[in-house]
DNA sequence: TGACGCGGTGACATGGTGTCACTAGAGTGT
DNA sequence: ACACTCTAGTGACACCATGTCACCGCGTCA
């Protein structure tokens, strides 16, 4: 889509820019330094005094529109949850035949895992350090984890999937893909994508539907 | 095996108490007071005060012994570390069925990542806030990639696992692993562990060995 | 014109950190 | 018995990021 050339930090562009003032755009220059910053730097290095630095007010200015420095990582992780939301959804609700639903679904959530990794790592980092951003950050993993396991319920209603307990394989397969993300996308230069790809296809599709499904990115599990 | 207790705070002893002088029995009770505090609370709440407040040293002692915080934390994951090797390796060397092996490998796993849940999540918060301590977990979590990754080579020889590039697949099927011991243990109380070997096992054995032995627990997939 | 509100600031108090010069006391050699 | 040394531990201090608060300048609007 729009912002997606591979090595420029990619831009939040979040509301459409709906008549500023100078304190929304204040508001917008910090969570833009701070993208700016953990694009290439840990977020433990992220102070309130680095972040107003790049940018003319004066440090105390940040208090006015945060809390503090994890106020501002919980913005940048519902932007995020905006992102990730948006692409990630094809298997969870189409119909069609699952396993290329599935491949498609995981193939587009590993895009997003590329493009916004160190950003996921940071909220991830983020969530070690403050109970809120921990909370928040679970609770959207949660979601995915129920939405998953509805899926899989589903599809073994279908005879699809074999019959066992969903809700703890769902976790284990959406904390691939978070791990995933963070370890191999998580600081620059990055892994590839392909590879991880490839790897978290593999794990869920044979977790799910079976290894016979695995190698062919195109099945014939369900004919339309 | 020694200490199982389920809801008692595991107690690590480490090597065996050799001649303590004062100073070795100080830094024994620093390490013991963290790990007193990361049983019931997180690593983020754990400074130098709040852990030689437990003790009757001044604050300042603690300098005598580390350098900061975080090296109270490498070494505690240096002891996790003993631990997680000495239960964890019979699928990586042993011979026989891989499948049970597999089983009985991951079983014995969750088994030490319920049993140091909260000083996994600790070390792992850690990791986000000390460069040091991140480098250590993610060498650790390396390491068990690579030698997953040649006993899944290794199977792949025999024909015994499918075709593909065993790396990233190995760091994926580790990832779970860790993500759900600090997911489901990494605070009290706890979740059973029962439906996480389950979960776990169903990922592993689906991915690398097929389906069809994931549900039995004894597999005939090589006779002996 | 004057009152108000808003974005922004400097000064300050707080709290954790890490260092340093120092001390008390135990051990050691003569 | 005496001096020397080493060691565990301490209090005072400087540092730094944080968060608050009173205040200010300026544009808006009655």
């Amino acid at each position: 889509m729009s912002p997606s050339r591979s090595n420029k930090r990619p831009v939040i562009q979040p509301e459409p820019i709906a008549r500023i003032g100078t304190a929304e755009r204040t508001r917008a220059e910090i969570l833009d330094a701070a993208f700016e910053f953990l694009w290439s730097r840990p977020f433990r290095d992220m102070t309130v005094n680095v972040l107003m630095a790049m940018i003319p007010q004066g440090r105390t200015a940040f208090y006015k529109y945060f809390d503090d420095i994890h106020g501002v990582m919980a913005e940048m992780l519902k932007r995020l949850e905006a992102e990730i939301l948006e692409g990630a959804s094809a298997w969870l609700s189409d119909d069609g035949d699952p396993v290329a639903l599935l491949y498609k679904s995981l193939a587009a959530e590993v895009q997003i895992g590329y493009r916004y990794g160190p950003f996921i790592k940071a909220v991830s980092d983020a969530a070690g350090t403050n109970a809120e951003v921990e909370d928040e950050w679970n609770w959207l993993l949660d979601r995915f984890d129920d939405a998953v396991s509805e899926r899989i319920a589903a599809d073994q209603e279908l005879g699809l999937i074999e019959a066992f307990d969903p809700g703890p394989v769902a976790t284990a397969l959406n904390r691939v893909d978070a791990a995933m993300y963070i370890r191999q996308f998580g600081h620059r230069p990055r892994s590839r994508p392909q590879p991880v790809v490839d790897a978290i296809t593999r794990v869920w599709i044979s977790t799910l539907y079976g290894q016979r499904w695995a190698t062919s990115r195109r099945s014939t599990l369900v004919r339309e």
